[in-house]
RNA sequence: CGCGGGAUGGAGCAGUUGGUAGCUCGUCGGGCUCAUAACCCGAAGGUCGAAGGUUCAAGUCCUUCUCCCGCAA
């Protein structure tokens, strides 16, 4: 069978290799334009267009998707069976949905209907829940609201970002291999979503990231694994950003205004809290790497009683 | 050539107007102690990111390069 893949972060990769190894044929993969970004301005490719130069697929990698004729043109000649979304970045206008004979089917790293949209592994740690999980669907016109397919559930535990994304990556692209015949045949389940019980996980900021003391240690906890490794949580010491890697709540109080430190050591840095004390135990200080809290304190000093967040 | 920060013993940092390279932690040895991540004494360990230049003399000034980091995207 003929396949298209559309995807571009590292999420999307797995799910790319699984089917290149497959016995179907991957036909063309679409992924966004390469961008000038970071330092330097380089180049970049995404990481799907790299991984689909591995296995010599054609690439695609079109400006605009909605009103693009000469796009629409070259999938229609690409005649694909079956199209697979993981995290491509653009919004696919009905004509390309309606086009496989089996349709667009997406890998979304959510257990749907909850978080619908960019984020949600990021939405999902940041806000404590327990569990989370990918669901694979058929697309609609709207914003992650098609029928759904399979799913699978994981624990969330104290993963942080970083390694749920690998761990739901693997889990889609399984998802995907375990319920490819049926896709082509046309026999897989449809479960409508319960549009009550949607909820939406927009793009994260470093904003987002910016710790409230007043919050609780337990909740600050979260948004800081939940930014970990991207954007990373931040707070402010003596006017300087200081990205906040790694951190614990500790179950004690201090009575102090939430934002004082209350010692730092080589057990970290402490923090009083709206409720509880977060211990703070890697950050990363302008123009340094991240480092430990126990490295840090070798030469530097953080002074029990300042405020941090200055806000 | 987008803007800026950094590269100094294993780790984190100092190093003033250029003049024998220091601090904290760690490591090793010894001591104190019932004991210790605590304390005391001592030791090892650095061609100061690389290459050139200026100078009687460069971690410290000039040039080029490499790598790392933040912002912006």
């Amino acid at each position: 069978m003929r396949i298209i893949y559309m995807g571009t972060p590292d999420f999307a990769v797995p799910a790319l290799e699984a089917l290149a190894n497959s016995t179907h044929e991957v036909v063309a993969v679409v992924t966004q334009p390469d961008k000038a970004r970071d330092r330097g301005k380089k180049v970049q490719f995404t990481p799907v267009k790299t991984k689909a130069m591995e296995y010599d697929i054609p690439v695609y990698q079109p400006e605009k998707v909605k009103t693009n004729e000469e796009f629409y043109q070259q999938l229609v000649e690409l005649a694909p069976d079956l199209i697979v979304v993981a995290a491509y970045g653009k919004i696919l206008p009905v004509s390309i949905l309606e086009l496989p004979k089996y349709g667009c089917v997406n890998i979304h790293a959510s257990l749907l209907p909850k978080y619908r949209g960019a984020a949600p592994i990021h939405r999902a740690i940041m806000n404590g829940d327990k569990t989370t999980g990918v669901t694979l669907m058929y697309m609609a016109e709207g914003m992650d609201t098609g029928d759904m397919i399979a799913k699978a559930e994981t624990e969330i535990g104290l993963k942080t970002v970083e390694m749920m994304h690998e761990e739901l990556a693997d889990l889609g692209a399984k998802l995907l291999m375990d319920t490819l015949d049926q896709l082509l045949s046309g026999t897989a389940p449809r479960e409508p979503q319960r549009e009550e019980e949607a909820t939406h996980a927009p793009m994260v900021f470093k904003q987002d990231g910016v710790l409230d003391y007043a919050k609780s240690a337990e909740a600050l906890c979260c948004i800081v694994r939940g930014m970990n490794s991207w954007p990373v949580a931040s707070t402010t010491y003596q006017g300087n950003v200081v990205k906040v890697w790694e951190a614990e709540a500790l179950d004690k109080n201090s009575g102090k205004e939430p934002g004082t430190v209350l010692s730092c050591d080589k057990t970290g840095l402490k923090v009083a809290c709206g409720e509880g004390v977060i211990n703070i135990t890697k950050l990363q200080f302008p123009g340094k790497r991240a480092m430990e809290v126990s490295d840090y304190i070798k030469g530097n000093t953080i002074e029990a009683g300042v405020i941090l967040g200055g806000n």
